[in-house]
DNA sequence: TCTGGGGTCCTAGGACCC
DNA sequence: TCTGGGGTCCTAGGACCC
C-alpha cells in the first residue's frame, strides 16, 4: 500500500520571524507589504483573523489590520530554515519531492516494517520539525499525493489528518471542487456554472473529472516539465525613459545570467515581460539560434523586444526578463564559434567570482549600464 | 492608498513540412 | 477549381500555485 505525507508549514515566513524574535508570538504578524507598496507573502493566523490574506496589497492589509505587525521579508533567511526541514525530511525517506520553499511531499511507502505505521511516522516528524527548528506545520497522509496535500490544507494550522486506503471517496467526495489544486477561482466558477459544486459531482463527470482529479493515476510519474529562469521588478515610479528602462534590464539580464550560469545551463528562448502603468501586462518572446548563458546575448534580445514594444507615452511600472528552453548539454557549435565562446564562458566565470567575493552590482559590463552610443 | 516575484502548465493560432 | 490532414515549432496570453 502506498503512502504519502504532504507536509505544509504554518505562516511560514512568519514562523520563522517568531523563531527568531520570540516577541512575535501571539500577535498578528505580516511579512511584506509594510512599505506601503507590495503584497503581504505571509499572515500570521492572528492577523488573518481580521481578514488579511496572503498576496494581499499592503495598503489593503494595513487598512484591515492597522495595529497589526508588518515585517520586512529576508528570503535568503528563510530559505536557510527551508533546507533544514527538508534535510529533516530526507532522514525519514530517500523520496522527497518540494514543491516549493514550505511545502514537500515524503513518500513513507514500504517505510512501516523499519519504522512502524506511516501515522506514527508522520506523527513523529512533525513533532521533530516543531522540536527541533521551532516551527509549527501541518500532514495530510494519504495513498494518493494529491489527497495528501488537499488533507493537508484541511487541517491547517497544526494537525495532522489520515485518509485511510479505503475511504479516500468518502474524504474528499463532500468537499467543494476548490479544495483541489489546479481549480482556482475561474475554473471554480465555470464548474459551478455547469451545475458542479462537489468533488463527488466532478469525479462523477466523465471528462472533466479524470481532468482535474484522477485517483486511478498512482502518482505523478514526474513528467519533464519546462524550466525556466527569470527575473522581474516592479519599479517604485513607473519610467517612460527608455535609457532608464534599459538599465533596469540590463541589471535583470546580470542576475538572470549569472542563475543560469551557476547552474550550468544555457537558455534557447528569451522572453521580456512588459507591465504598463495600466497594468496591461504583455509578453514578448524569441527563440535563439543557439543557446546561450551570456549577458550580451540576452541583453541584445531583450533591448531588441522592448524597443518593438515602447509606445511613446506609456509608461511602464514592471519589466522582467526570462530565459526557458534550457539546456545543459555541451557546445554544438563550429569549432570557431566554440573557441570564441569557451573564451567568453572564462571571462564570466571570472566576473562571476568578482561578483561573488565583492557583491552583486560591483562589476558591471559595458552593455546596458549606461552604455555609450 | 492602489495591485510582488518566483515559477509551471495549458490552449490556441499560424507557419511550415511532408 | 472550393480549399487534406497530421506533426512540430513558435509565439502570446492566461490560469494557477506558493
Amino acid at each position: 500500500m502506498a503512502f504519502y505525507l504532504h507536509i505544509d508549514m504554518d505562516s511560514f515566513y512568519v514562523s520563522v520571524e517568531r523563531v527568531l524574535d520570540p516577541s512575535l508570538e501571539g500577535k498578528p504578524v505580516m511579512v511584506g507589504g509594510g512599505s506601503g507598496r507590495g503584497v503581504v507573502t505571509s499572515a500570521s493566523y492572528e492577523a488573518r483573523q481580521y481578514g488579511v490574506r496572503s498576496a494581499m496589497p499592503g495598503f489593503q492589509a494595513r487598512r484591515l489590520c492597522p495595529d497589526g505587525i508588518f515585517v520586512p521579508g529576508r528570503l535568503k533567511v528563510y530559505s536557510e530554515f527551508s533546507r533544514k526541514v527538508f534535510d529533516l525530511l530526507r532522514s525519514f525517506s530517500p523520496d522527497v519531492r518540494a514543491f516549493s520553499i514550505d511545502e514537500g511531499l515524503v513518500n513513507l511507502t514500504g517505510t512501516e516494517r523499519l519504522m512502524g505505521h506511516p501515522i506514527r511516522t508522520a506523527d513523529e516528524i512533525i513533532g521533530r520539525i516543531r522540536q527541533e527548528l521551532g516551527l509549527p506545520s501541518s500532514g495530510g497522509l494519504a495513498t494518493h499525493p494529491t489527497l495528501a496535500k488537499i488533507a493537508a490544507t484541511k487541517v491547517k494550522p497544526r494537525g495532522l489528518l489520515y485518509v485511510p486506503p479505503g475511504s479516500e471517496e468518502r474524504f474528499v467526495g463532500p468537499l467543494d471542487v476548490s479544495v483541489i489544486p489546479g481549480v482556482g477561482p475561474k475554473t471554480h466558477r465555470e464548474l459551478l456554472d455547469r451545475g458542479i459544486a462537489t468533488v463527488a459531482q466532478l469525479l462523477a463527470h466523465p471528462r472533466l473529472g479524470p481532468r482535474y482529479l484522477n485517483l486511478d493515476r498512482p502518482a505523478d510519474s514526474g513528467h519533464a516539465h519546462e524550466h525556466s529562469i527569470g527575473s522581474e521588478t516592479t519599479m517604485s515610479k513607473a519610467l517612460t525613459d527608455v535609457a532608464e528602462m534599459e538599465r533596469v534590464l540590463g541589471g535583470l539580464v546580470e542576475e538572470v545570467a549569472a542563475r543560469l550560469r551557476r547552474q550550468g545551463g544555457r537558455a534557447r528562448r528569451v522572453t521580456l515581460k512588459l507591465r504598463y502603468s495600466d497594468f496591461k501586462t504583455i509578453t514578448r518572446s524569441r527563440t535563439l539560434r543557439t543557446p546561450t548563458c551570456f549577458d550580451v546575448d540576452i541583453l541584445k534580445v531583450a533591448r531588441d523586444l522592448l524597443a518593438r514594444n515602447l509606445a511613446p507615452d506609456r509608461a511602464v511600472r514592471l519589466l522582467g526578463v526570462s530565459t526557458s528552453r534550457i539546456t545543459t548539454e555541451g557546445w554544438q557549435d563550429s569549432i570557431f564559434d566554440y573557441r570564441e565562446r569557451a573564451s567568453m564562458d572564462q571571462l564570466y566565470k571570472g566576473i562571476d567570482r568578482l561578483r561573488h567575493k565583492y557583491g552583486e552590482g560591483t562589476v558591471t559590463l559595458g552593455a546596458g549600464k549606461n552604455r555609450p552610443h
